[in-house]
DNA sequence: TCGTCTCTACGAACTACTTCGTAGAAATTG
DNA sequence: CAATTTCTACGAAGTAGTTCGTAGAGACGA
């Protein structure tokens, strides 16, 4: 049984395409990531997502079409984690603090967050 | 002029030894990594890091004592924007939100979310 | 049909990371 | 002083990631 491994810089470009596009081709994708790349690039490197389970790839058609096999929230959730723990001493909270040092948040973002903040706020209650 | 590349993984768990103990020697950070790596592996580690600038190395007496060429917290900021623009668009008040989903948080740790969100509020009644 | 285009597959080359063995200098110990 | 230990330096090898060129099959248009 293989360990899930993070994916790296490239494949994480592509993955962001794939969420945005939804189900896409080689061509689209390569498209999308701009001149960048060369096709064949953009072509191995799904190939090889396709072997590690990254993406799922369709091949009834003669051009293939490849779609995440994770959602974004799935992943990001995952390279939260894992960075956490490489740096963090695995403490998301700790790194929360440094993510809100680090870049201004919007309105509605700063809502979201007391939102959240409210409902652990309310599970505390409850569970008194 | 040289783009500060993120830390590696190995690179990392060196650093956590050093922010914790302060400057150390090969050795120290060796013993305190335990069994897992070989010294000249550290040692090799160690001298890459020191021509990539992130450690620094006094070699003033034969034993060389290497320290953290920037701080646990500067480095963690860095490795926040990071992973904010390569996979949440740039944003780390959405990175907030899935660590925030990712983990519980402690009593402590949740109160200083919420100072901080206080310190916003201020600063944004103070702006109107 | 013949040439052109598009597609996948494959492999080669290059870079980066990680690991550790060996060599030799310097310090220490008996 | 000789043997042992401890240290740095260096190099080699293995793995992984990234890039792209070339080849050949299939589709398509003139």
């Amino acid at each position: 049984m293989p360990a899930r491994r993070r994916p790296t810089d490239a494949e994480l470009a592509i993955l962001r395409v794939l969420w945005v596009r939804g189900p896409s081709t080689v061509r689209e994708v390569a498209e999308e990531m701009g001149r960048e790349s060369a096709y064949t690039t953009v072509l191995k490197l799904l190939q090889i997502m396709a072997e590690k389970g990254l993406v799922r790839r369709d091949e009834s058609a003669r051009t293939h079409v490849y779609r995440a096999a994770r959602s974004e929230r799935a992943t990001q959730r995952q390279l939260v984690r894992d960075l956490a723990d490489r740096a963090f001493g695995g403490s998301a909270a700790r790194l929360v603090l440094q993510a809100l040092a680090a870049k201004e948040a919007s309105p509605e973002e700063l809502a979201e967050i007391r939102e959240w903040l409210a409902e652990q706020e309310g599970k505390r209650e409850g569970a008194r």
